[in-house]
RNA sequence: ACUGCAUGUUGCCUUAUCGCUGCCCGCAAGACGGGGAGAGGAAAGUCCGGACAACACAGAGUACCGUACCACCUAACGGGUGGGUGUUUUAGCAAUAAAGCAACAGAUUAGUGCCGCAGAGAAUAACUACCGCCUUGCAAAAGGCGGAAAAGGUGAAAACGUGUGGUAAGAGCGCACGGGUUGCCGUAGCAAUAUGGCAGCCGGGUAAACCUUACGGGUUGAAAGCCCAUGUAUACUUGCGGAUGAAGGCGGCUCGCCUGAUUUUUCCUUUCGGGGAAAUACGCAAGGGGGUUGGGUGCUAAAGGGGGCGAGUGAUUGCCACCUCAGAUAAAUGAUAGGGGUUUUGCGCAAGCAGAAUUACAGAAUCCGGCUUACAGACAUGCAGUACUU
RNA sequence: GGUCGGAUGGCCGAGUGGCUAGGCAGAGCUCUGCAAAAGCUCGUACAGCGGUUCGAAUCCGCUUUCGACCU
């Protein structure tokens, strides 16, 4: 275990990384190009995972809804590099089983991961760091081409941060 | 050959591009690059049984829950295998055979309850009809007392069946044959049980009604539990501190500035005063319990896998060498395109051509052994039916 | 992931093995000059499949579906 693990000082530093929520987002950008991050990739540090964040964001988030499509977004600092994180879900009330629940957020997550280059360079424009929830309300399977036509149009529709926010 | 049913096996392959999650290697240590791995037969239902963990635990009994023909298998089981018994279907005149099914201990020696409607009566059964005696009456008959479960009808079920003797009429009341059941003995079998003999009994059903007998069961489940960090107020315990400044804050940090915490009792000495002890308030440190948010571990090498040689009718098991085969956590294992295979539709004598679909049930969440339920297509075996050929 | 509970007419809801109560709603009739209220009458149910039993809403098993609890 201790051959395993990281000196003391590096574990820190890591967790600092991590623990720190509040950044100078201008020396971000200086450090990584946005070019450089928005490849069609949708890794770990790109998906929302804290409990924590996911509940304000349904407390306070504002929704987009787009034919059986919800999309929540709340501009809010993140603990990542990205300039946003996502999250997919689809109710337990529509799909029953969790096989078609499965399906269901991978195709949200293809429509997205090859939507997201756009969406980047919409933020970074800003210097905004944002965390988003799609939501599908449908009853039914939906096919990938209507998922990535709706998802468009309800991502261009989010609007630009305001100041006060 | 086709169709149906049952059981078992299987549950599309491959190339490229764009991705996802662990692991290993490299490096400039990054959220980078490379390599290789990554979804089931049911992963499901959570119906049983274990492993593992925490807590509890003298012993015995009771309650509660579960199991229930016998033997074996197994870590264990309500599971499986083999056998027995009963029963259903099919074939057959029958004997019997084949296939399937069974929560298959006890209701004639523990006891209690329940059995609607109908029927005289549903458990010490007399309504009709039957028989005897008595009373009334010319008689027919009526009434009363008693006998009697053979006949009737009712019902899911009516008090062993047939025959005969017997009787006032009848009755297992006696006898013969037969049936069931309990016990003992003989034979076969480890046993359930089968079979023969002897003796007793035969006034119902229901235990997936209470119950009896035998056996088993401590409770809670990985959101168990263990460790680390973050960090807030602090009950309590211990230690230390002190206006000759504890402790905290700021700065230019061996220093300076600012803020700033206690009283009582008692003892010794005594001019004021000083010192000690105890209690208490305050401060600090440690322990500690309470709450918050993360991470690690538990966690994937196991009652493991397929293979060979044995043992056993079989479930299963012994030995040998070989292999390493998911580990996520708002929860990975995907998408697109091409080729092949498969199914299907149309055209065609055929070869083949063209089109469509690629589909079933379904997604690991601590891990195993079962059971149950779902399931497109393909293959194998068995049974049944239909048609044709010999 | 784990542990439990339910399903009876259009709605609510009782029912310990023997014809499934009751209320609300609905339809018809009575009453009224017409309505309301009241009274009378009627129709419509045991989630599904299988088993135990002479007989199942009830007992047992499986399935479907709805809900609750545990961090």
């Amino acid at each position: 275990m201790a051959e395993k693990s990281l000196p003391a000082e590096e574990q820190g530093a890591e967790k600092n990384l991590q623990y720190q929520t509040r950044r100078d987002l201008s020396s971000l950008n200086s450090a990584f190009d946005v070019e450089k991050l928005s490849g069609f990739t949708l890794g770990k540090f790109e998906r929302l995972k804290s409990s924590v964040l996911i509940d304000k964001l349904f407390k306070e988030g504002k929704a987009v809804k787009l034919h059986g499509f919800t999309l929540l977004y709340l501009y809010h600092p993140l603990s990542s590099f990205y300039p946003a994180q996502a999250t997919f879900t689809a109710s337990k009330r529509n799909f029953r089983h969790a096989h078609d629940r499965n399906s269901v957020k991978r195709l949200l997550r293809e429509a997205y991961r090859h939507l997201k280059p756009e969406f980047y360079k919409f933020l970074a424009a800003q210097n905004q760091q944002i965390a988003v929830c799609i939501i599908y309300n449908g009853r039914e399977v939906p096919t990938l081409a209507e998922v990535q036509r709706t998802l468009e149009k309800a991502i261009k529709k989010i609007p630009v941060a305001q100041a006060a926010a």
